[in-house]
DNA sequence: AAATTCAAGCGAGGGTCGAT
DNA sequence: ATCGACCCTCGCTTGAATTT
């Protein structure tokens, strides 16, 4: 209820009927049952409260607006929260739902071909359809932009961060949310059709603008998604050279930001205007110490022209004599540069990167080679594996970073908790020990971006000729390590592998036989099993 | 359309054996 | 004798397939 001049304004039925459904829907989402006297009791009510509302109509006292928007408030603590919780999905999703004004229906269903790059600094998305034109006939093109002032509000990055960690999907779907299900595969005439490089170009120059902050958020969040994202967490010095190239000063392409809404000039003039006030107001305050220093100097002139000494002309000389002095020491330290610069490059030293070895990380009377919160990073597909294997990871620690061994150089003892060991070793040891089998590496070896694409693909082919049973369809593509490693392991590989994959197993060891007996576990549920 | 069944995917526990 | 590496196998979740 609402009162407005002494008038009793009530909400709707079908907008507090909204909040019945959802009650509804969560609990039968979520299975939990509601109170049995609930349905009869919200019966009674939904039917009182629809005359009460009809009653209330005739007088004109039902409120216009039902629907209440989220506040650009609420909608920051919300990314800020996907982000904590490291769901980028939510994160992007999200951002389009705002940007494009769009049901979630209409977001679900974007594709490539509906992303096109605009004609200076915007990207323009044009929807198959919606809801009220089903046909597409009248589907209008919306500018989107980023936002180089706030990442977290800033679509175009949050778009390149999703394409970047599910590249390994995209690349064999135009549809950038749906599961590829039923619909039919694209073809290549068809990527190639609707072009995306416009499109890849203003996502990398969003990474590359933003990966301070994206770093920030990887390292302060152990085993955060964003230290997946290969541009900003690699060796390779690709992004220090794009760095200077990505600004927000006027090119040829870019002439001047658009889309920028004519309030935003207004707002501007207005800031002036309040500086100018600002200002005057300064210089009126002002006014009367002025005419109290104007009458003293008077005094002084007075004083000094008959040649005695007040204790205002004994100050003005004495600072004289100190503001030469601090002149002369001025000097004196620039002309001594090396130590002034040494001390400067000192200061910015809390940015590099200390490489970490095993014994970086001292806690627990030893020395490990990771931070006690160090986590492995959560839902790593195999290339994104890959590429930790070798380069490992940055991470922060007590305010510094460092760079963390490449993942394939860890020795079991070297982590610190019996989480991490075992993730390591029925994770990421088993299959990635296959990859490089038979690669003879220097402890040193750091691959650049292109060998270690050629590392990949090599390995990938060794892999498709050893275990040609799990490529005979396309289920893989969308495993984890976790997966990788457990339908390669030899035992496995006996029971779905082709003859020529069984032939291709490593000689048994003794370790290779089934347990003699049956085995019980305890295992902690996650969530209790419903009876 | 709802209920039931099925199986892939994933995380985790722990037996066994060689190295120290 | 002890420790760590190796890798086998289980249970749960989830979403698709199938049946009712």
């Amino acid at each position: 209820k609402k009162i407005v001049d002494g008038k009793t304004y009530l909400k709707s039925f079908d907008d507090l009927r909204k909040y019945y459904d959802a009650v509804v829907w969560v609990s039968k989402t979520s299975k939990e049952k509601l109170p049995e006297n609930f349905f009869v009791e919200m019966d009674k009510w939904k039917a009182s409260y629809k005359k009460e509302c009809a009653d209330a109509k005739a007088d004109g006292r039902v409120e216009e607006n039902d629907a209440e928007p989220i506040g650009a408030a609420l909608f920051e603590m919300i990314l800020g929260w996907a982000i904590a919780e490291n769901n980028i999905f939510v994160w992007v999703f999200s951002l389009f739902q705002w940007n494009l004004m769009a049901r979630s229906i209409n977001v679900d269903p974007l594709s490539f071909h509906n992303i096109k790059r605009g004609p200076s600094d915007s990207l323009e998305v044009l929807p198959d359809k919606t809801k009220s034109d089903q046909a597409g006939e009248f589907v209008t093109m919306k500018n989107i932009y980023g936002n180089p002032l706030k990442p977290l509000v800033n679509i175009m990055l949050a778009l390149a961060v999703y394409i970047s960690l599910n590249a390994t999907r995209l690349r064999s779907t135009e549809k950038l949310f749906q599961e590829e299900g039923k619909q039919a595969r694209i073809s290549v005439e068809e990527v190639l059709d609707h072009d995306p490089t416009g499109v890849l170009q203003l996502c990398l120059a969003q990474i590359v603008y933003h990966s301070d902050w994206l770093k920030e958020i990887a390292s302060h969040y152990p085993g955060h998604q964003f230290g997946l994202l290969p541009l900003i967490s690699d060796n390779s010095d690709l992004l220090q050279r794009l760095k200077p190239l990505v600004t927000l000063d006027p090119s040829p392409d870019m002439p001047w930001p658009t889309g920028i809404p004519p309030h935003i000039r207004h707002s501007i003039d207005i800031e002036k205007v309040i500086e100018v006030c600002g200002d005057v107001k300064t210089s009126l305050d002002g006014l009367n110490t002025t005419i109290g220093d104007t009458i003293r100097e008077a005094i002084n002139d007075k004083v000094r022209s008959d040649g005695n000494v007040n204790i205002s002309i004994l100050r003005e000389e004495l600072n004289g004599m100190r503001d030469d002095f601090a002149r002369v020491v001025t000097q004196q330290l620039s002309e001594a540069g090396p130590f002034v610069s040494t001390r400067d490059s000192g200061s910015q030293g809390d940015d590099t990167v200390i490489d970490a070895d095993r014994s970086t990380f001292l806690y627990d009377n030893s020395s490990w080679s990771v931070p006690r919160d160090f986590a492995f990073p959560a839902e790593v597909t195999l290339e994104q594996g890959f590429r930790k294997w070798f380069l490992g990871t940055e991470v922060q620690h007590e305010g510094r970073k460092y760079r963390i061994m490449p993942f394939r150089l860890f020795a079991v003892k070297d982590l610190p908790y019996d989480n991490l060991k075992q993730h390591f070793k029925n994770n990421w040891r088993p299959i990635f020990t296959r990859m490089a089998d038979g690669l003879q590496l220097n402890q040193d070896y750091r691959p650049t971006d292109a060998e270690l694409k050629k590392l990949f693909d090599d390995a990938m082919n060794r892999m498709k000729d050893r275990f040609s049973f799990i490529f005979t369809n396309r289920r893989s593509e969308g495993w984890l390590i976790g997966t990788w490693s457990k339908n390669t392991n030899p035992m496995h590989v006996r029971k779905h592998g082709t003859d020529n994959d069984k032939e291709k197993l490593p000689p048994p060891t003794k370790r290779n036989r089934p347990h003699k007996e049956k085995r019980s576990f305890s295992v902690i549920h996650k969530k209790p099993r419903k009876s």
